[in-house]
DNA sequence: GCGATCCTGGCC
DNA sequence: GGCCAGGATCGC
């Protein structure tokens, strides 16, 4: 469900936990942890103050004062939320000296929940790309990192991780709207000043809806229930059989990838 | 590269 | 009942 404005707008809603203690950690029987076992979960939260909260791409990272840093990831259907009831879906509940409960909630599982070494090597992280914010990704570096995979598609191209981390379905769509170029454009067949586009597109756009805390569609908020108001800024997502939202063209829905893509043709060239 | 796969839920 | 869903991984 949340891609990288999602996932830093609960990031910011989180900022009480910074400095609280962690009192005690519940697990579900079929939570998805990945790389830990449940009891080093235990051993490495229960009694652990909480040093800062990052996000790197679409994971969250509770670094801890001593110990490892915990990494989450929501999948598609993750959420977390202050709660004092624990639904069916509820896989992890920490519960905090002073900030109460944090529920980790993922009715899909597709989420995760591990656990990184101090010297915050996990193999979660490892392959991600840059941030889209990074000022070290340059135009000319972001253009040969594109230069790495011709074949791709743009679309296939903004969802991999490793090209750039945080982007999704919704916002990839986005960007190569504001940009103005087909997302069924190999990498191979684009120019660099139509690259060099999508770069500056992905920064408008990424740095837009963090402003507008997130797009909800179904069921996404934050950690205190609140909705982002990036829908009401979209100009193709989910648009089918309408005009992009600017009206300079009309939607159309094609699947790449087996998911899909919202595009308007006469403007994405 | 691409499709299948991991899951549940909502909607037509 | 079928299709669709803010994701990522693992096989040909």
């Amino acid at each position: 469900m949340p891609e990288l404005p999602e996932v830093e707008t609960i990031r910011r809603s989180l900022h009480d936990l910074i400095a609280d203690t962690i009192r005690e950690v519940a697990l579900s029987a079929v939570a998805p942890i990945r790389h830990t076992t449940a009891a080093q979960l235990h051993h490495a939260l229960v009694g652990a103050q909480v040093e800062d909260i990052a996000r790197r791409g679409k994971f969250l990272l509770f670094r801890l004062v001593e110990g490892p840093t915990l990494i989450l990831h929501l999948g598609m259907s993750g959420r977390l939320r202050r709660a004092t009831t624990a639904s069916p879906h509820t896989h992890m509940v920490l519960q905090f000296a002073h900030a109460g409960a944090l529920h980790y909630i993922d009715a899909r599982r597709f989420g995760m929940i591990s656990l990184a070494s101090a010297a915050q090597r996990s193999p979660c992280l490892d392959h991600l790309g840059p941030e889209f914010d990074d000022p070290e990704l340059t135009s000319p570096i972001w253009i040969a990192r594109c230069r790495r995979h011709p074949k791709l598609s743009l679309k296939a191209a903004l969802l991999h991780q490793g090209l750039v981390a945080g982007l999704g379905n919704i916002y990839v769509c986005e960007v190569l709207y504001a940009a103005g170029i087909s997302p069924l454009r190999t990498i191979g067949a684009t120019t660099d000043a139509a690259l060099a586009r999508i770069l500056v597109a992905m920064r408008t756009v990424l740095t837009r809806a963090i402003a507008q805390g997130g797009t909800s569609l179904r069921d996404y908020e934050d950690s205190w229930g609140r909705k982002g108001g990036m829908r009401a800024h979209l100009q193709v997502y989910g648009r089918k059989r309408q005009s992009t939202l600017d009206g300079r063209g009309h939607v159309v829905r094609v699947v790449q990838q087996g998911r899909s893509t919202w595009y308007a043709p006469e403007v994405q060239k």
